[in-house]
RNA sequence: GCCCAGAUAGCUCAGUCGGUAGAGCAGAGGACUGAAAAUCCUCGUGUCGGUGGUUCGAUUCCGCCUCUGGGCA
């Protein structure tokens, strides 16, 4: 018999949080989030994290557990986060994951296998050296020579994925595209029940604008700059969230602060664009309207426990 | 009131030596399987301010009008 796992997911600033809670409260559950910038502690505002007054008492994992300096990765996330489930079902509860980064969610519904092995940073170095001397077009050659499939479904521009598509073959002389094909099949371990809270495009834009706003008003700029203070710097994963490295270039003297907060509405909005694309195409989830609801988040809470399984 | 410069895509602007136009940004869609708040791909018809004239043909040249900057009074 399956174990019952519920998702709330969603763009950022589509109310997650306190749905999550209100719901936890209401089916006897606990929250792990599914933020990569709410993990790290002292950064509080720009992450928009639960407070807690928010939490209202209520269990979360995987918030405010790592220090700023630390990476963190979706096979990082995933092993957190099954161990906290272990916990919450060990209590009787359940576990609701919440929130918006749709690939660390899927990690966990479908238990994507992410192999590891110990020569990780000899070969990562064997492929930037081999980028940085050649270029983009040879390194795409290079993954055409070992996984044609791979390569032929991925842009040369795309740095990023074609060197760790390349790492993926050398660390485990697999095909990526192989172990791709295989994950796909795989159905959720899980009894699972995931939702997507959702709003009109407009809407959904205008609250990520004045959540900026109220950011900056928080006192965004003191805590970017206490981070800074504090000896972290723009190369680390943590630092490279929204809000944190404009704040930081205004900090730095590179844009002003009009142009900070310019930016970070603009690529807030598109990093939530981005999200509901994942979304789409996730099979099996439920969208909720929260605008239907008028953001009322019992009435929410309602909608969701009548569409579970 | 006079002089000068503008008026072109939602915004900022380019351009057409006269044959109905194109970039950036915004916006939309998509990809994503160990950096994911990251990384990357695709998508541009709009009375070219209004109105008369010249012309086979005007957004492009000329006149007038309206509006917006700037200058002189």
């Amino acid at each position: 018999m399956k174990r019952k796992l519920v998702v709330i997911a969603g763009p950022t600033a589509s109310g997650k949080t306190s749905v999550s809670v209100e719901l936890a409260k209401r089916i006897g559950g606990e929250i792990i989030s599914a933020d990569s910038m709410q993990v790290y502690k002292y950064m509080d505002i720009g992450s928009a994290k639960v407070t807690e007054v928010e939490k209202q008492g209520i269990i979360h994992y995987l918030v405010d557990e790592l220090d700023p300096s630390e990476g963190f990765s979706v096979n990082r996330f995933q092993r957190m986060a099954k161990d906290a489930m272990e916990i919450i079902y060990a209590k009787g509860k359940i576990p609701i994951i919440a929130g918006g980064t749709g690939f660390y969610i899927q990690s966990v519904t479908k238990d994507i296998d992410f192999t590891r092995t110990d020569e990780e940073e000899k070969t990562r170095k064997e492929v930037n050296d081999y980028y940085d001397k050649h270029g983009k077009e040879a390194l795409h050659n290079w993954l055409m020579e070992v996984d044609e499939k791979s390569a032929k479904g991925i842009h040369p521009n795309n740095v990023k994925r074609v060197k760790r598509y390349i790492e993926y073959f050398l660390l485990t002389g697999e095909k990526i595209s192989d172990h791709n094909q295989r994950e796909y099949k795989k159905t959720s371990p899980y009894d699972l029940d995931f939702f997507v809270l959702n709003m009109e495009r407009d809407i959904l834009y205008h609250r990520i604008n004045n959540r900026v706003d109220k950011m900056i008003e928080k006192g965004l700029v003191e805590e970017v700059k206490h981070l800074r203070d504090m000896g972290f710097t723009k190369d680390m994963t943590a630092m490279e969230g929204l809000g944190y490295k404009e704040i930081l270039d205004y900090l730095n003297g590179e844009c002003s602060l009009d142009e900070a907060i310019y930016r970070i509405k603009r690529d807030t909005r598109h990093f939530a664009k981005r999200q509901l694309t994942w979304f789409r195409r996730e099979k099996s989830v439920k969208w909720i309207h929260v605008d239907h609801f008028a953001f009322d988040v019992s009435q929410i809470c309602h909608e969701i426990i009548n569409n579970m399984a």
